[in-house]
DNA sequence: TAAATTTGCTTGCGTTTTGCAAGTACAAAT
DNA sequence: ATTTGTACTTGCAAAACGCAAGCAAATTTA
């Protein structure tokens, strides 16, 4: 419920001041990835994320319209978080990120072969994703 | 001086252990925008960041081969920092920032000016710029 | 239908990181 | 010789993080 407080003009800055800490963007990704996950998705992720930080990154996301919450068709108990249109135009710049460590990180094959189908028609790639991601939001 | 420690295999993450806080980022702009910085330079940016985190993070940043550190022509007391290749290769990803921002947030006149040239020809703007960057690269 | 489990969080608490102010060492200017 | 500039370091309080445990509502199992 916080504010966000801008630290200034600077569009770099105020990108920052959303989503500039080493959570936020592995939820995107997940989202990305997944198209849609449930808490218990997230928390299931590598990077071990701990459940106060994924609540509060959630909550911080959704307060600042990067993420939604829906209901889960198969049950009341479960939550279904997706990217709104703001969450999935941060596409090209998560494919920049991944182009960015596919040359100075060793990537995992499942990642390399994805990279290869951006690499060969970035644009495309991204317009199909991009439908994909927006397919039954509200 | 410390090891950036990996929290699992994903570019993503990977790239969010080294870069992915409040500050690098606006440390990397201000080496784009201006090309090179001393320590004072970065220290009168609007963002007004702390000397100990600007000096802890260009440490980090140093370490993990984003940015050199170069003597300043003019003086012995002065330290010039500059990109690297792998620096510059942020670059990309710091035009997909102010390209995002710029649909969400209110860019200042002079940044959106700039923005307007990328949008005309990214892949030129990002050649051209890359080779001005890395000029006096040792 | 009662008990156990799943799900999405919240709470406590010790550790780490941040932010602010002040201090220091060396170079350069006065 | 003294002051100023430059690049940091240090101390300390406040905030954020990370881990474990707890909790309420929904759902499944016995």
């Amino acid at each position: 419920m916080k504010d966000i407080k801008k630290r200034s003009d600077c569009p770099i800055s105020n990108s920052l001041d959303v989503w500039g800490d080493k959570w936020s963007l592995l939820i995107v990704r997940d989202l990305m990835f997944a198209k849609e996950c449930t808490y218990g998705d997230f928390l299931k992720s590598d990077e071990k994320i701990a459940t106060n930080i994924l609540a509060s990154r959630l909550q911080m996301l959704e307060t600042n319209g990067i993420i939604t919450k829906q209901d889960h068709p198969d049950s009341k108990a479960k939550v279904l978080y997706k990217l709104t249109q703001k969450g999935v135009d941060l596409l090209p710049l998560m494919i920049e990120i991944n182009l960015w460590a596919d040359k100075y990180f060793t990537l995992p094959m499942e990642r390399k072969a994805i990279l290869e189908e951006v690499k060969k028609d970035k644009e495309g790639f991204i317009r199909e994703k991009t439908i994909e991601l927006l397919k039954d939001t509200d």
